[in-house]
DNA sequence: CCAGTGATGACACAGTGTGTCGTGAGTGCA
DNA sequence: TGCACTCACGACACACTGTGTCATCACTGG
């Protein structure tokens, strides 16, 4: 009555179940859904995975990293599409197209964003390791801009205003789910930003 | 040899010695400083100040608040100065003014500013935390505006706006130590954020 | 058929955070 | 003086996190 021996995988996969991590990840948000981050162990996540809790481990270096993967691959591909940009724009359009462009593409792919938004907003100590992955978005913007010869003190101050322009646009999109598109989601809190700082 | 037996405190002081916090404090800083807060464990903190592992758990709820002492008297102070600002006031305007006023009392009686900030500096976990303080900052503030009548919208933003400030003035002070006023770290950052923006 | 590889299980251990109870110093009152 | 009362603290137990170490076992390549 074993759940893994039902798929069957070609040459270059694993000796045991190659399925592990998504099986951790789906049993994690299952139960944090179920019964609140404070009151799930990893033994449950893992046993619902078929595994030990010191497997586990072996995929996830804590509790929490569990409902963050994949959120390693946003920093690069931001820095990418901000070095890609044209050489003579300003910092912060530089910066808004890549948001613009790279923030479109990654809200394809996001499946149980709205799960995964409703235990984290039910979880301080999940929302302090959200916020770490927003300061790697921020590290990335300030690094970028540092290859494009953009001053340090300025370039931390745009990669910061630009992690704050991105919250507000993927808040935006998600409780306007389909309705609106990313990028205008990005102008919108752009222009309101500018608003508000220029109108003082 | 104890070194509780020193001071004498009048009538409504603790029937132990009342500083117990204070030493908890002062320990921990040393201990972080000396070995990296990783290195540290609870119960060294606890008997560096003379009491045991679970006395301290009643002074501080984990093993990093002990560095955040105080922290929770910024945010109402905050939200009081914006709702005492001139009712005519720009939402930015208000809060700024605000900012330069507490913060510029604040960093008055800040001992071992820079100690806490490579001690945090250092450490994931304790920057982990240090967001969390910022994050409550943020939220006094937008809450400050939208009493002022401040739509949601503008006063979510305003407040991230007015943290970003705030943490790099704050940044700024401390590196230029005693040789700025808080109040010129509060403009500096504020017209280099503006001309950024405008400048795009 | 056999040695090598690599994911996993089993076990041990330090450390965090919490519940519970006992103790002893200081307090208020007769 | 005596006596209950309060309350900070110590002592102890416990669940859980995170890590090091070793054994196992399936699969691979020869």
């Amino acid at each position: 009555m074993t759940q893994w021996d039902i798929t069957c995988y070609p040459r270059p996969m694993a000796r045991w179940d190659p399925g592990a991590e998504e099986r951790l990840k789906r049993a994690a948000l299952e139960l944090y859904l179920e019964h609140g981050y404070d009151n799930v162990t990893v033994t449950q996540i893992a046993e619902r995975a078929g595994l030990t809790r010191r497997s586990y481990f072996r995929y996830f270096p804590d509790k929490r990293e569990v409902l963050f993967g994949g959120s390693e691959r946003l920093p690069p591909a931001l820095a990418e599409a901000i070095l890609a940009a044209d050489p003579d724009a300003a910092p912060l359009t530089a910066v808004l197209d890549a948001l613009a462009r790279v923030g479109a593409q990654l809200v394809e792919h996001v499946d149980g964003a709205a799960e995964r938004r409703a235990v984290i907003d039910a979880s301080p100590e999940l929302q302090e390791r959200e916020r770490t992955k927003a300061v790697a978005i921020t590290e990335a913007i300030r690094d970028a801009l540092k290859q494009r010869r953009v001053s340090a003190e300025t370039a931390e101050l745009v990669a910061q205003l630009a992690t704050v322009v991105f919250q507000n646009a993927f808040r935006h999109w998600i409780e306007g789910k389909g309705h609106t598109s990313f990028d205008s989601c990005v102008h919108t809190v752009t222009d309101e930003l500018r608003a508000t700082l220029t109108g003082t």
